[in-house]
DNA sequence: ACCACTAAATGAATGTCATTCATTTATTAG
DNA sequence: CTAATAAATGAATGACATTCATTTAGTGGT
């Protein structure tokens, strides 16, 4: 790789030859170390993680920028990029980490159908918090995500050992957590989302069920929706065991 | 509104004054229109809808910017403003058009269990090619969008005449809504999505299962799952009507 | 001890966006 | 005829993610 060949896209005129080094000031982690060093590096894909987390804990998602992840670990932005390929990639490593929090300790334990139960709500909650991921993992290969594989390993277990006949377990795994994802969207829905406002003469009856579930339900309509559909779902998949 | 008061932030040393007027050329819409007119306007929200859409089309969500939106409609950036107040608003209204693409005509026809699967199966596959608008649709207060609410309410009736209780009409329509939203990903997700790779050794229950799948299914995947939660959710929710 | 190798960091671009703002212009209402 | 107004312009702005040439500092081999 010799220095002479200029490369292609790079300016003619502004040399980038130090010149004057920077005013000198201190640039962010000009102190605690000088460069880069093979072992005991500041950074690495957990660190990343938890800095991605703490950042999305203060400021959702919105507060995820590579540029405030590098603040926080106290480095340069590009810095990152010999840890990730991508800002997707620690959307990536945020993901399994999350996939790990989510509880399967139902099956082996209990009925099937608690465990389902147990499962559902512990995922769905999970990532309520974390709805921007969503799209994330309905394209992400799984083998990329090693927690993830694990929490599918001991799901698919559970509904073998439940009685499942193989060819079904994937999908009914497959429609329930879409019904998963997509319930998740609703705990984040604001309250007045049903609200027809100034059309609500021309819908009588959509407007006058949203009445009645604001003046007769008990819990949050997200959770009403979620156990009507989830106990749904278990009563329907449950059937079709062997 | 004097402009003697130079606004708050406004840069001091150079005017706007319009030196050069621009040293000529022909920018998008000189030729068509010299400038904005109250009535017969280029620009309405029907327009930029069907450009939205058609842009989509092309190119997918990557495809839609403010920028490229405004060339198709041979008119600046800015301009877009003057009808929308941000991009979000687009995508707004590219959610209401499509929502009436959605086959409602089941109910008040036949069965009430034919004709949510003829809705289901066909709001899955609009927004199975608009993912990209799921996040919008959640948070989105049906007030700003008409199509949709007349879709709700076109739902709502069918599940009232179909002898659905009052009180349970909503929180039913949201679990089937989740359910489809969900499962409009599966539909977009690669074909090895669930290929564990390296990984397969330790995750031998979820591997066999996914081998046997892709083995003995007939339909894509996405639609078997569809399939069972659909009949599942039918089913379970059908049971509990008055 | 030396030295070549390499992982890891820097900081200065780059390019793509959405969005804002002061102006200008053409139509329309009074 | 004139004042008001809707609608357009184009030039900034400010976030971003990402790339690249270069520098630095440990490490392993001799």
């Amino acid at each position: 790789m010799p220095a002479a060949s200029a490369a292609p896209g790079s300016p003619a005129g502004t040399k980038r030859t130090r010149d004057a080094a920077a005013p000198s000031g201190n640039t962010p982690a000009t102190i605690r170390r000088r460069a880069g060093r093979p072992s005991s590096a500041v950074l690495d894909k957990a660190g990343i993680t938890a800095a991605a987390l703490d950042l999305i804990s203060r400021n959702g998602y919105d507060g995820l920028t590579m540029a405030g992840l590098a603040r926080l670990l106290d480095v340069a932005p590009s810095a990152l990029y010999n840890h990730v390929t991508s800002k997707q990639d620690v959307l990536l490593l945020v993901e399994d980490h999350l996939a790990a929090l989510v509880d399967v300790s139902g099956f082996g334990a209990g009925s099937w159908e608690d465990a389902v139960r147990t499962w559902a709500w512990s995922y769905r909650d999970v990532f309520a918090q974390h709805t921007p991921l969503i799209p994330v993992i309905a394209v992400l290969p799984v083998t990329d995500a090693p927690q993830t594989l694990a929490m599918y390993e001991t799901v698919s277990r559970g509904f073998l050992d439940a009685g499942f006949p193989q060819e079904r377990i994937v999908s009914s795994i497959v429609a329930l957590e879409s019904f998963i994802f997509g319930s998740a969207y609703d705990v984040t829905a604001p309250a007045d989302i049903f609200d027809a406002g100034s059309m609500a003469g021309s819908t009588p009856h959509f407007t006058a069920a949203v009445q009645t579930l604001a003046e007769q339900g008990h819990e949050r309509p997200a959770d009403a929706a979620f156990r009507l559909g989830l106990e749904a779902l278990i009563a329907g998949l449950g059937a079709l065991r062997g």
